[in-house]
DNA sequence: ATTATCTATAGATCTATAGATAATGC
DNA sequence: ATTATCTATAGATCTATAGATAATGC
């Protein structure tokens, strides 16, 4: 299963890259912890000691990850389909597809060590203040974080645990479940009880 | 800060027991990898072998510590309960209380190896199972374990991360919010969008 | 005599670094 | 000459085990 490597021209640049590469594929499979320096490195085709020249420790690389692939998605979407967009992502993770790699990453590593849960603080602080516009009421902010651990919640049950029947369902009928109880939240309506019918 | 220990009576069954709750209290605290047997043994003020004596290995030690305190909560509340006491639960796991430590241990150790993800999904399966109960839905399964990614996530956030406003925020509304919202999802209420008001 | 407890250590990792080697640019 | 890359290894863990010691029950 070792892939011959053609022999890479000397570019730091591309090294550098094909280590976050790596990495943001080994820390999604595995967490931060199980991923080590030497398994990311071989799977970029590199010596190991260049990861450590390039990026100081294996926890900045870490960092690194997930500030770019977070960040990311951030920009190219619009607030209100943050929402769907990030469910989306994490639904499809399973597949080849790369994407939102970096939650899965980041829900595999959150026991790790507190730098990595405070990384990930940073970007929930992001996602959740783009949430929080989306809402007008006074404690938009809470009902933000609320969403936003839903979203996280699933990713856990689903991609890291494999819950069924979660883990198979059909993203479609999960976002209409979700993003319609979301939207009640965020923009307040008391989801009613309604009285008994007769 | 280290007190000094009675000297103990030779007793297994004691000792046994000692070890469950010093690994329950350094699971929760540090998750499953950074929480080290010799830690685990000190906190318990008995030796290190007798760990593996009485339980075979780390991993063994884990899977009796989730399923002991995860199914004392599910024995002991009635499934119209169960949502509510495992919310509050896991809202007052920073109180020194001891209680659902278990679901923190379990959320800081999820990346950890793919045994400790099994351990949770049985539980999980018995959790999800009750509160299906309550639904009427042909897809009650499905709403049941989106209720219970939703309680899991909100651990995640509030405990492990310390996402702010969520982290500090007073149990009771977060309560509010999310037990509406999760009986609506759970008795199928399609929480239709009400007509804009004029 | 039984068995709970402790000592000592094997064996396996893993991150990180110091310093050698070799490919490029001038 | 510069610098990307590699070799070799220090140094620090951590789980698990084999076998010695010592407290209890008969």
């Amino acid at each position: 299963m070792v892939e011959i490597q053609p022999k890479r021209p000397r570019d730091a640049q591309a090294t550098r890259q094909a280590l976050l590469d790596a990495a943001a594929a080994l820390f999604a499979e595995r967490g931060f912890e199980r991923a080590t320096v030497r398994d990311i490195a071989a799977r970029a085709g590199v010596n190991q000691a260049l990861l450590f020249r390039y990026f100081g420790s294996k926890k900045a690389l870490f960092g690194e990850v997930l500030e770019r692939n977070g960040r990311e998605q951030l920009k190219a979407t619009a607030p209100e389909s943050l929402l769907e967009a990030a469910l989306r992502g994490m639904l499809l993770a399973d597949d080849g597809r790369l994407g939102d790699r970096s939650l899965e990453a980041f829900l595999r590593s959150t026991g790790g060590s507190d730098e990595v849960a405070a990384t990930g603080r940073l970007l929930g602080d992001e996602y959740a203040r783009v949430l929080a516009g989306l809402s007008d009421r006074e404690d938009s902010d809470l009902r933000a974080d609320l969403v936003l651990s839903w979203l996280l919640g699933i990713g856990l049950m689903r991609v890291v645990v494999g819950k069924e029947p979660l883990a198979s369902a059909d993203p479609d009928e999960i976002c209409e479940l979700v993003l319609g109880a979301a939207r009640t939240l965020l923009e307040g309506l008391a989801a009613p009880v309604p009285p008994p019918a007769p």
